[in-house]
DNA sequence: ACTTATCGTTTACAATTGTAAACTAAATAT
DNA sequence: ATATTTAGTTTACAATTGTAAACGATAAGT
């Protein structure tokens, strides 16, 4: 019955999927009604975007009486996983490191979030290496330039 | 004359910019070549988005005799970056420091890439806080729950 | 019962994006 | 000089996305 989930969703599907993700269980006129305050969407485009997020089995419904409650079907994490992981596939690996120290640089953390990464990075050295290889494809990324006339 | 650059790049554009990226002056020819064998497009499909980025401000031209010469106008670390706190903006500050660790677990990272990170880290305790606050809109987070009915 | 407010579904429509052929002007080959 | 290749520009068109009104069925007020 699963009908195969579709983990793409759109800028202003994320505006409803956070509404969502911020309630176990939630009326359509809930989310309506932060999004109009937010987005200063009009009911209509809220219901849009809802009915598209069904459709995409983002978005669980549930006849409560003759009411309509939603819930979600995949987690904030789950998405911001993939996200991620799409985002580090738009750059060459090696600069991965990099741009997480950017990212931190100009991360809001407290002193917990700061003991936990320098927690992570401590398991990190195991599986460290001297050099991060580059799997770009040639010409699309400039560590290749030595062993690639052009 | 700066005729204001759009930064925001699609994911076809991407493939294009990370061509020019690569090279400090690139033909189309050269971009063609790549993404017809990367991403099988026919040269008239790359040609489409190398007008866009031109007209957008991505892509500098340069009449070298009778041919184009193209170059960027913005660095791939620029894009980046913005890409980074558009995302970031998309989530509880509070979770950002956990979606980092999870970055980290999962990035390919040297040794270097390790020294670096805990050394922003070291840097980023002066800045720290005890909880990093919540600025999300309400109704679209779970922290507010306490001051919030509904 | 009859009117009105709700709420999910359908339909609409412009802008953006992915994909590419057609056109045009210049360069090269014969 | 003429035919052919090259390369940038125009046009095309379907799919996705943002934005929303219209419709239809049910619930609720009077």
């Amino acid at each position: 019955m699963n009908t195969e989930i579709d983990y793409k969703i759109t800028d202003a599907e994320w505006e409803v999927m956070r509404v969502a993700w911020a309630h176990d269980r939630v009326t359509s006129k809930e989310i309506i009604n932060v999004l109009e305050q937010k987005m200063d969407w009009k009911p209509a485009t809220t219901k849009t975007f809802i009915g598209r997020l069904v459709k995409k089995g983002m978005l669980h419904t549930e006849t409560e009486g003759k009411k309509y409650i939603y819930s979600v079907n995949v987690s904030e994490s789950e998405i911001t996983k993939r996200n991620l992981n799409e985002f580090l596939e738009r750059m060459c690996d090696k600069e991965v490191g990099n741009t997480i120290v950017h990212l931190i640089s100009k991360a809001p953390l407290s002193f917990k979030d700061i003991e936990n990464l320098e927690k992570i990075l401590e398991r990190k050295k195991k599986d460290a290496v001297e050099e991060v290889p580059c799997s770009c494809v040639p010409g699309q990324c400039r560590c290749q330039d030595h062993h690639c006339s052009t």
